[in-house]
RNA sequence: GCGUUCGUAGCUCAGCUGGAUAGAGCGACGGACUUCGAAUCCGUAGGUCGGGGGUUCGACUCCCUCCGGACGCACCA
């Protein structure tokens, strides 16, 4: 549909270029011309404004619109229609072409959507970055869904993509549950309390509140703790190493029940030093400087900033250092042609610094740095605390979905024909978080409402895996239906809701190439909704399977498969579980 | 104070590089299951797009300003 689209936009733009010479105007004006699409497609399917041109020519839009719509009238043109609606010159598509390219197009299957738009292009992505000391919470939820569906996505546009993950392992906060395990913990397992381990780290770092009211001391107890660790203490070592195995493997546990996964892993405690040559070298070619308490800085004010500490003045590396350090090395265990950071937005100043210096230090790569910038996931009172003890934790939050499922697929009666009820209500869970936190605009933050916002009807992810089950029911219905004996004719599929549909399915790979252009995959979300809401719309008022017509049948099925695999396609990219039966 | 960013219906969100009557979902009210799955569909009510200027043929969209919120402005990560 694209190419027609082309077509078209350069039939006009010749014309309106002639028009422009004959008038003794600019004839490069005509590059103000836009394509756009008009409201309502009994309007057309394409659009023209021709505003932008009235003055140039000293004519009315409408009267430009009827001239350049007689000048196309008379030569070779693409198929299709012209209209001419006031100052706007609309086009009639030829549908049968299209509806007959895209059913076509949507034989790749699995493979339909994918463009190479990127293709060649190496993109490492950074995602998730848990704390060992304590388990994923909603907010991590986010982040994960937007890494590892902008990855899926940067993938089907031809990307060679790496996730990874850096492991925040070591600092004052691990020290903290270390030291509350010590107090309370007398060597007990995760197993003993029967928790997952992940949760078992988290509430000895949450006990830690108590031991503070205990002992004053606490504070700089942990942070002798920090230095023991630094200095290579194994008793210290040998503690901090079991209990980071249980918070990573009861995280890792949360990857797998989400669906995310990472090509590769990197622990701060192995790299937190990096960086210091880095910074010296940058000292040693003029890039820093030594500021008067011997510490090394970067000048920012060419950015609008001020100045920055790399080195203390004690030679020790501060979080800056360990980013410096850890892109170059990155770059060097893979080159990438972009690397994109997904954090939140907390953290621009840091990044914007961070791109900054190592363009600086002359890294050519370092304009393809991107931060991939995320809003919080606040609550209806406020901002999650955890202190408050209102931090929404990702296991629970997705146990009690799953709980809610279960009861609807229960209350409906529907145990049998799903097999699984179990498997089920947790894909049915998992699709509705995750189209949630992936409908948002990334950059935004957003209110989440434990009480409303995970509902199963309406705009979310159960809402679009139904429909991908109710075109999956009537595909195993076919057999003995009108259509099993029909054969597939475009020209059938006249009805305005078929035309509508037609176009939502060829304009799928439009929303990937979007989504993985802006790094955004609530586009395709949207769109995933749209052609969801139009499928229901039109099984509501058109007969498929029950269509007396045996050809009208099968087109029309045909149809509801094309939708059937951007719906699954599209799920796939967003991290939604897919099903046949719910 | 400075910087970044957001402010669209009661609530949660869309609105494409400025373009034709500002769209969904939830909630409210009223309808539609002897028919392909009602986790659905249809209808009604609900908006000075935070306020005010400006640019433009045209502004939710761009610029300025004010108001309000969030987040930054660490030799913490």
């Amino acid at each position: 549909m694209k190419n027609i689209k082309d077509g078209w936009k350069n039939a006009v733009l010749t014309a309106v270029s002639e028009l422009l010479a004959e008038k003794s105007a600019d004839p490069a004006l005509a590059a103000n011309l836009v394509l756009e699409t008009p409201p309502d497609s009994e309007m057309g399917d394409i659009g023209f404004p021709m505003f932008p041109l009235a003055k140039a020519m000293r004519m009315s839009p409408a009267d430009i619109a009827k001239t350049v719509a007689n000048r196309l009238e008379n030569r070779s043109r693409p198929s299709g229609k012209i209209k001419v609606l006031g100052p706007y010159l609309n086009i009639f598509i030829n549908r049968e072409e299209v509806i007959a390219e895209t059913l076509e197009a949507v034989k790749a299957g699995a493979k339909y959507g994918f463009t190479d738009a990127l293709s060649g292009t190496k993109i490492m992505i950074e995602f998730s970055s848990p704390n060992t000391n304590k388990p994923l919470h909603l907010g991590h939820l986010r982040n994960d869904v937007l890494g590892e569906s902008s990855a899926r996505i940067l993938k089907a546009n031809g990307a060679d993509v790496m996730k990874i993950n850096l492991i925040n392992d070591r600092g004052i906060h691990i020290c903290k549950s270390m030291l509350s395990y010590m107090k309370y913990g007398a060597n007990r397992e995760p197993k003993d309390e029967g928790k997952k381990s992940d949760h078992f780290v988290g509430d000895y770092y949450v006990r830690f509140n108590d031991l503070i009211k205990e002992d004053p001391q606490a504070e700089e107890k942990a942070q002798e703790l920090l230095v023991k660790w630094e200095g290579g203490d194994s008793t210290t070592h040998e503690l901090w190493k079991k209990m980071n195995d249980w918070a990573v493997k009861g995280i890792q546990n949360t990857y797998k029940r989400t669906g995310v996964s990472f090509d590769k892993y990197y622990f701060e405690s192995q790299v937190y030093l990096t960086g210091k040559e880095e910074v010296q070298k940058g000292l040693n070619n003029g890039a820093f400087f030594r500021a008067e308490d011997g510490s090394i800085r970067v000048d920012l004010s060419s950015i609008g900033l001020e100045e920055k500490v790399l080195l203390r003045k004690d030679g020790t590396s501060i979080y800056m250092t360990q980013d410096l350090g850890l892109a170059i090395h990155r770059h060097k265990d893979w080159p990438f042609d972009r690397l994109v950071y997904v954090v939140a937005n907390e953290q621009q100043y840091h990044f914007k610094v961070l791109f900054y210096i190592l363009e600086k230090l002359g890294y050519s790569w370092a304009k393809n740095l991107y931060h991939l910038s995320y809003g919080l996931v606040n609550l209806p009172e406020g901002r999650m605390k955890t202190r408050e003890g209102t931090v929404v934790d990702a296991d629970t939050l997705l146990d009690s979905l799953k709980e809610l499922a279960m009861e609807e697929i229960l209350s409906k009666g529907r145990e049998e024909q799903v097999g699984d009820p179990e498997l089920t209500a947790e894909k049915i869970a998992l699709g509705a978080v995750h189209y949630y936190l992936a409908q948002a605009t990334p950059s935004k933050d957003m209110v989440f409402n434990p009480k409303e916002s995970l509902s199963f009807t309406g705009n979310t992810g159960p809402y679009i895996q139904y429909m991908g089950a109710r075109i999956s029911s009537m595909l195993r219905k076919k057999a003995d239906s009108a259509s099993a004996n029909g054969s597939i004719k475009p020209e059938l599929l006249a009805k305005k809701t078929e035309w509508d549909l037609v176009k939502l399915v060829a304009g799928y790979p439009e929303a990937v190439e979007d989504a993985g252009q802006n790094y955004n995959p609530s586009v395709l979300a949207s769109h995933l909704y749209d052609i969801a809401s139009s499928f229901s719309r039109y099984y509501h008022d058109e007969p498929i399977l029950n269509c007396p017509d045996k050809d009208l049948s099968a087109s029309r099925l045909a149809l509801c498969e094309a939708v059937l695999v951007v719906l699954k396609n599209g799920l796939e990219l967003l991290c939604i579980p897919f099903l046949e039966v719910m």
